[in-house]
DNA sequence: GTCACTCGATAACAGCGTTATGGAGGCGCG
DNA sequence: CGCGCCTCCATAACGCTGTTATCGAGTGAC
């Protein structure tokens, strides 16, 4: 067995191997033989970096939810927090349909039962609701939405974005002809105008 | 082929002893032999009748559609077509909190890969969906909601309820004490506020 | 009666998550 | 150094899964 160059910790390899091959060939594929193999080890190293796979894909959930962070604080600041607010929800939004079998593993029948997100993991996902509510706040600083509670406002415009990111994904808008501008773009435009 | 006879009708106790094993013990114990024998028969009763797990998963969420249907359309009708929408909304919310494990099958990640609906099923789908275009309609022609195409006002109501339910099914709005009061209803009420 | 046909019961196969066992390697300490 | 310990993983097994092949029981047609 030729041992690799250099040999990054196995529970970092394992986390990507697993993302990699959720989003490539979907959740079928995310499984322990499977997953030890293309990772070149065993699936006795699940367990022991672990503990089974449902507890790996909470880890697999929480490398979703920082690279859904990251793709948000790419979103360059402008003088404009109306502007940035939709930008941010486009970056949300191509982050999703750029891995949709991750963000259906992040959202989906992944939080009940077994694969119930726990504090630790939450807090990753809490951290990028946390960007939302700064921005919110800049745009009721800047007089651009009306000032109060910035929390439930930035979870009613999550809320709408991520049921289109939902529906998106599963293929739910067939009966519109461009759901970005039928559906997205007004909705996300009236809750920004009531808030005004 | 000659028809089936309707009195051990298996392929609808098949769809119904699944719903029932999804919505109590969850998507794990939904599988081929404890539904066969949960049912009194044995796993190639599926096979017959549906060609594979996937396609009792399919015919499980069309039965999920259906109830979301019937569900609605027990609203009373009243002359206030805003009201009626409301109250609507209302019911859907409390048939998926009803059965969030049959909702989330519904439009988890059940919808991909090889759980993806079929025209079959999504015609059930689409005609819920009908539902809704109607009271859209009914309210544009009361003068209620500013005259237009009814279905993308309709898919926006639709989509910000959505992602509501799906955000409060998976328990995501830990951060906020009232959900429903704090996000549902202030966001459909900007919504139907920007729409008139 | 006999053929044709459908439906479901039984058993087998590969793959799954998980667990038990044991061996290899690193590290502290005598 | 040598020894013991302890962590990490390879191997193998257990019971489960979806699926398939086989075959028998039942039924309607002629």
């Amino acid at each position: 067995m030729p041992p690799d160059p250099v040999e990054p910790d196995v529970r970092r390899r394992l986390i990507e191997v697993a993302a990699d091959l959720l989003s490539e060939e979907g959740p079928a594929a995310l499984s322990a033989r499977r997953l030890a193999r293309d990772a070149g080890t065993s699936t006795m190293a699940v367990y022991t970096h672990f503990g089974g796979m449902p507890a790996l894909v909470r880890a697999v959930v929480a490398e979703g939810f920082q690279r859904l962070y990251d793709r948000v604080a790419a979103v360059a600041v402008t003088d404009d927090p109306v502007a940035d607010l939709v930008a941010s929800a486009a970056a949300y939004r191509e982050n999703a349909l750029a891995d949709p079998h991750l963000y259906s593993v992040m959202f989906g029948s992944a939080s009940l039962g077994e694969y119930r997100l726990r504090e630790e993991e939450l807090e990753v996902g809490l951290a990028a609701f946390a960007q939302l509510v700064a921005l919110v706040e800049r745009a009721m600083a800047a007089g651009a939405i009306r000032r109060g509670d910035p929390e439930p406002v930035a979870a009613q415009f999550w809320t709408a974005l991520h049921g289109f990111v939902v529906l998106e994904i599963a293929d739910f808008y067939s009966m519109l002809d461009d759901p970005e501008t039928q559906v997205l773009q007004p909705m996300l435009a009236h809750l920004l105008a009531s808030l005004s």
